[in-house]
DNA sequence: CATTATAGCGAACGATCGGTCGCATGTCAA
DNA sequence: TTGACATGCGACCGATCGTTCGCTATAATG
């Protein structure tokens, strides 16, 4: 089936490109290890670089539907132990599927030499996880869950330790349960700095919001 | 002089490298960027490895010096505004100083491929940092400056949303100074939530230490 | 059944890769 | 002055790269 073979080239297209890179993968190796003819290749693709364009399409077609639109965004937690779970429950599926982490190796390792590479990269490792969580943190505010700040900053503190533990996960897959029991402990060392729960009362800052 | 063209060689490739990447790299564009024969590079390294291999002990030593010893650790702040602006001189280097800029790309993208790579990548990224601000925090306790808490996870909690702006920084350098005032305002951020400074009073917490 | 399009294959192409070879030049000690 | 050594060069090598070609087998179409 054409649709299939041309699914399965893009498939062992980001395994292969997220452990060497473009430059580092070859046309031959690719098709073999999927059981094909060096030249079948180009019956689906015209070019090494449409493969790799094409991946690119499907990663901004994910991005877009995963953090793009409104209805998918997660709703705001309802306690602080909710945030805690949420949280764990995005990380333990981030670090264990397989394809968002060789989608994640092949932006990272290919973000100075492509553009849209690049732009993903900032999306999907610092500025659209602060956009992601910021309104969570707003409105876990306005639930008096968590003491009144700059939501966006509460963002960043929050979801950069994650991501760099995330990013130990990549690069060290048998750190990952450790990492993980990481996570959980800033997790929840967060909601103990931050908590307003439980008549812990609020921070009296002297730039307060 | 023979020194000297071995010396302009690694630096041309550590350029070529942490925006090509290692397999992207070829060596007469590398050559022909210093006005050097194709050839002549072989008088000085034996492979295209052989340069790849140098570059990494170069930044190893290098780590070693900056990292690995204890007189080169930055001495324990006196208050908490020299918290921040140690943090910010050493940002303020790390972002601006192009040699350390090419250093931290070229681990980023050959990170899956090589391991001294990768455990370059980790200790510059993450454990080296947490490493190197965990007795900070320790001291500053100590000091009555911040609140008692565990140092290796403030030390987390503190050096990686500065580390992912660093990143961004290497990723979008027209976005430089806005990392800078976003680093700064971190930084100011954080001595207010865990500063013990001027009477704000210990955190109660139900785990302490 | 005849025809046409689809999807596969190995062989081969030109370009480029890392690396080698023989030779020229400059320096410096004997 | 001469020989040894270090450093540079262009030409060239075999291997590998992305890609094209001609061909076959199968499936769909009339």
């Amino acid at each position: 089936m054409a649709k299939d073979t041309k699914a399965r080239i893009l498939g062992a297209a980001l395994e292969m490109f997220s452990q060497r890179g473009y430059a580092g993968t070859n046309i031959r190796e690719l098709t073999a290890s999927l059981g094909l003819g060096k030249s079948s290749m180009y019956r689906h693709f015209e070019s090494k670089e449409e493969i790799w364009d094409a991946l690119l399409d499907e990663m901004i077609a994910y991005y877009a539907t995963r953090f793009g639109s409104a209805e998918h965004l997660p709703p705001v937690p309802d306690s602080l132990e909710g945030l805690v779970g949420m949280t764990l429950r995005m990380v333990d599926f981030t670090v264990h599927d397989a394809r968002i982490i060789m989608t994640r190796k092949l932006l990272t390792i290919e973000q100075f030499r492509d553009e849209r590479a690049r732009s993903l990269a900032t999306k999907h490792f610092l500025t659209g996880l602060t956009d992601m969580f910021t309104p969570i943190f707003a409105g876990m505010m306005e639930k008096g869950l968590i003491r009144r700040d700059d939501p966006a900053m509460l963002a960043l503190a929050y979801t950069a330790p994650i991501s760099a533990l995330i990013h130990l996960c990549d690069r060290e897959p048998e750190k990952t349960d450790d990492a993980l029991r990481q996570i959980e402990a800033f997790s929840r060392h967060f909601v103990r700095v931050y908590g307003a729960e439980r008549g812990i009362r609020q921070y009296t800052s002297t730039t307060s919001l």
